[in-house]
DNA sequence: TTGTAAGCGTTATCAG
DNA sequence: CTGATAACGCTTACAA
């Protein structure tokens, strides 16, 4: 049982509580030894929650997305994890696309954790009150609240993202080329979306209007938005879809309606994956590192939490790839001389 | 700031902190509108942790696997968390496959939570002291350790999994059938393969020794080990991959060397996935509930906290499916009555 | 119903 | 370096 206390230490040994206690915390003590042996004989093993009461310190990082099983932020919590070291563990919330099961969670890790890594669901939730974010050492990932520009941020360069994927189908040739997007309540839905009719706008293409779709984020929703697509008597030529999630829907239905990928459509899809180039055809995407993405966040809330000389929040942006594979058709002659000039535009990782 | 204490609002209504406690707790008390007032005046909010240590509970489960990316284990947290309910939240650690890491986990979880749901690497580490084990209510789920049949369990009928897919193939008329499998030295590794042999002798198949590479449950694992398989005098026609990554690392060997499945390799897995029909070809599996396995889990974890009159260890197991598609190759016209005929040897679960 | 008082197991302070 | 002693903020007998 471990039911030893460490006052049953001390009085075995002969010492104060206190002493034991500075043992444990690494000082040098005249007793070391036979506390030690005490400690291993009564199987002695800090309470820490008492601990925890004494200092306000949890040794816990709440770490709130959406849903684990959507690969990305499996990836993301890993990244947050590794970065966060022997000294904080993980409170892992899922909220499930929920807003109450959100404003719950983060009003239930005050005083529970010491800080919040959070992917919050919208860009503006009224559900989530200032008094709540005020209380904890926070810091948004992937998403943001944009009501509080106080936080730290870990954003991927979106607006890039989007910006990438129609670039090189309008220079593929194409000039019918939808988007599904994610929902422009939500930062990556609108950024992506931004940076997608950003390079439409600078090559002359005018966007038809039924070629924008604006989706969930889900598989299902990217299900159905291509499906409305591809019920449109001028259908696109090439599709960017701006999510993993979506992209597998939006597959699904061009499988169903046996469109050939990417002969009679085309198509790049956001967040690459190891399965990605098993797929039929090989999916070309928008990669980034999910893995830093969570690692960054967990340092610089870490950073925060340790006060150290209390910068002005950081907007870290996580830089994205282009990654070439055959859904987006043929990958021309002058492919080598394209990723080169894409690499040019992209910076490694951008400080702001 | 959260800085109000129990003694605050006690003080501003001019009540003890008991009472203030007990209203809390949800008794009647007469003051009850000018407590409520107070708390909501001074932004009070109990704290958690003064909570835990004079109850001596946390409201914390340890969930511990090898590595949430892999979307098994993403599903079997997920499901775990959904059945925890408003009552317990999850404190996510992953063990990365490294034992001493395990090892340190699980002794740091005593104390800090109120039970662990854990998915041991290997059937026998002598790492993790009995010690530890016992200082928690824990439930295996996947994987058990056997040196301790005093827990409670959820696993995957692995042995009928493997049992299906080698009959699957059999039926199909391939003699030389090679497996890839996980670890021996892990229950899901051990069983799979010991189904897989079963239905190989009841079928009188000698097994060609070489058909037999034991790999670790990675993507990498599996690429070598197809490699291995793809290098012999005498290939086989057929292979069941043990688990999903391994599974994706197999399929990419076989790409490159252009094999063509299933014509040239039938491929059965195991564990579906949203994205096994989009592979090309599209992968047969052997399928299970991840978010049932772990909701019964935590229910079974929750029950034994509970100590819900201290009922003998419960060792369930859920039932696994053949989910067939086009990697095993032609889905012969008698398919239906095949179909039927397994789902007899299926019991839907099995609690033992 | 309410208040008093005694802890829960640590760590922090302060004098020695 | 050590030992009293006082918190940390809450819950829970016990008595009123």
């Amino acid at each position: 049982m471990s039911k030893a206390t460490i006052s049953d230490v001390a009085r075995k040994v002969g010492v104060s509580e206190s002493t034991v206690s500075r043992f444990i915390s690494g000082y040098k003590v005249r007793n070391a030894k036979r506390i030690s042996r005490a400690i291993k004989d009564l199987d002695y093993r800090p309470n820490i929650v008492a601990r925890n009461l004494k200092t306000g310190r949890t040794g816990l990082i709440a770490v709130v997305v959406p849903d684990i099983t959507n690969p990305f932020f499996a990836s993301l919590v890993r990244g947050a994890e590794i970065a966060a070291g022997d000294e904080y563990m993980i409170q892992l919330i899922n909220t499930g696309d929920d807003l109450e099961r959100e404003n719950w969670a983060l009003k239930r890790m005050i005083g529970r954790v010491d800080g919040v890594i959070y992917v919050p669901l919208q860009e503006s939730s009224e559900a989530i009150s200032e008094k709540v974010l005020g209380s904890l050492p926070l810091v948004f990932v992937d998403r943001v609240l944009t009501k509080s520009n106080a936080f730290d941020s870990v954003l991927a360069d979106n607006c890039q993202g989007g910006f990438l994927a129609a670039s090189r189908l309008i220079e593929l040739g194409h000039k019918s080329i939808a988007i599904i997007s994610g929902p422009q309540s939500s930062t990556p839905g609108r950024e992506r979306a931004i940076g997608f009719n950003k390079a439409l706008k600078e090559k002359g293409i005018v966007q038809n209007s039924q070629y924008f779709r604006e989706s969930d984020f889900t598989s299902l929703g990217g299900y159905q938005a291509m499906s409305g697509l591809l019920s449109l008597k001028a259908r696109p030529t090439a599709v960017f879809i701006a999510n993993n999630l979506m992209t597998i829907g939006a597959l699904k239905a061009l499988k169903e309606h046996r469109i050939s990928v990417p002969e009679d459509m085309a198509v790049i899809g956001f967040d690459d994956h190891e399965i990605s180039d098993l797929i039929d055809p090989p999916l070309t995407v928008i990669s980034r590192d999910a893995h830093l993405q969570g690692a960054l966040a967990m340092a610089t809330l870490l950073e925060r939490i340790r006060g150290i000389n209390q910068f002005p929040p950081k907007q870290i942006k996580v830089e994205v790839n282009l990654v070439v594979r055959k859904s987006c058709g043929s990958t021309c002659h002058h492919r080598n001389g394209e990723e080169a000039k894409f690499k040019d535009t992209l910076s490694a990782l951008t400080l702001t």
